[in-house]
DNA sequence: CGGCGGATTGAAGGGAATCAATGCTTGTGG
DNA sequence: CCACAAGCATTGATTCCCTTCAATCCGCCG
């Protein structure tokens, strides 16, 4: 199994844990999952929040099907989603030691998933190797983040997009859920645009452009990964970007044939 | 002391660890950083990173004085900054299970820090209230990030300073380290921008529309809050927006008078 | 069929980046 | 002690990416 390698968003090169842990890494990831398994599976229609923000004592899930999104709800209806979340993923660690969820939880199509009490997760956690595991499962999420923040600052439309396929499409081939360069995405353009920091109409404008270039195609919720080495030269990764959003250097680096 | 308060980056209402930990948490607190008394203090001047991105065994450390911020660095040169540091902070947790460390702690101003090696936390993780303790600070890292991801996504230039101001004068007051509405930020404008994701130049109009009307001063890197309310309402709080960036709904919130 | 959510496309406007100068401090060396 | 350089702050003019507003189209379902 790939689960025991972290995954940095932006399908960048994977961060490594402590070589030395890798054995208990691994055993705790098998005791994490095991105790998932034990856990009724519950499934929840598209677009169906199955956490809502403030839920008392919010549970942690692992999602077995489908695509769901963490989500933080505006005042005025829109959402900013600040994750999502593939088959595999385990949600909602952070309630493991708080009260109160921050944030909703949200199923982009069908979802099914397994969910363990905070409560149970502490007791499991008195287990180090699991305990070991639970830490860098948030970690993970952290990097996730901390690259949607730093994309969000620094690329523009088509670049934000292009990493956001590439993160997607690692996290699914890192799982064994996609073999080729095709796979589904079951989420509007308007909620790529609510993860992206776009409207959806830009979206929509950019993803004609990456479809006119041969880069990739996003058609009915499903990913089509054409050019996948110009792919990564857009979506520039950390650590080995060619050139930023704002550049007064010469040279921007890659651009599309308009 | 405060340091058990989960500190949400915008100074948002603090979500709350779960009630009937709040005595282990202090435990875990207490021994975490008495820990960290027994390394020797490190002194480095403003604009020196004292780690470097993909450091091998990089330290974890808890910020005794002064401005850090933790940024990505970007091949061109510029960088995108996704933590800022106050005094009381431990920074670097996730190089606990990491063997390299994954962006670049800077010192803003004349930083002293206390450091630990990641085997050292990994032995005192063996008691679990301490355990607890950081994966709770984790997870405020990672709500810190993920507001600063909902804030690059949804609100413009003037918001994202108000907000980020909010943020800081909070966790400030939070650890005891001022009084009144006035406090030392040695930021430069471009660090600010390469924070929120602006240019150096619109950082320095929209302080300058800040000052214009009468809700904040930022001069010579001393921040001084003149309206606390109405710096709320432009910093709108997740869970609590008055409305957002992109909002086709009338009625924009609360505006600036120009 | 009509309605609805989502995708698509166009036109216009705005917010922020870019480019370009000019002050302003500070520190350094003559 | 002054001159000068370097870094940062400030300001203006221009450009452009993205939003906003507005329609239309499409597939789907009651």
């Amino acid at each position: 199994m790939a689960n025991n390698i972290p995954v940095l968003s932006a399908g960048v090169r994977a961060p490594r844990t402590i070589g030395g842990m890798s054995e208990t890494l691994l055993i705790g990831e098998q005791l994490l999952r095991r105790a998932f398994l034990e856990a009724s599976v519950v499934s929840v229609e598209a677009r169906t929040s199955f956490i809502q923000t403030g839920e008392l004592h919010a549970p942690v899930c692992i999602i077995r099907r489908g695509i769901a999104y963490r989500s933080h709800e505006l005042s005025n209806g829109r959402k900013a989603i600040i994750d999502i979340l593939v088959p595999g993923d385990i949600a909602g660690l952070d309630h493991i030691h708080l009260t109160r969820a921050i944030g909703e939880f949200i199923a982009a199509d069908l979802v099914s998933y397994q969910a363990l009490g905070g409560a149970i997760i502490r007791k499991l956690m008195k287990d180090d190797r699991l305990s070991v595991r639970v830490v860098t499962l948030i970690a993970e999420a952290h990097w996730r983040v901390e690259w949607l923040a730093t994309s969000l600052m620094r690329l523009d439309a088509i670049e934000r997009i292009a990493a956001f396929i590439l993160n997607i499409y690692q996290r699914l081939r890192w799982r064994g859920l996609t073999e080729g360069t095709t796979f589904n995405l079951p989420l509007t353009q308007e909620q790529l645009g609510d993860h992206l920091g776009l409207t959806s109409e830009h979206v929509n404008r950019s993803l004609r452009q990456l479809r006119m270039a041969r880069l990739a195609n996003i058609d009915q919720q499903v990913v089509t990964i054409r050019d996948l080495r110009r792919l990564f030269d857009l979506a520039r990764q950390p650590g080995g970007f060619s050139s930023a959003r704002r550049c007064r250097n010469p040279g921007r680096g890659p651009k599309l044939a308009s």
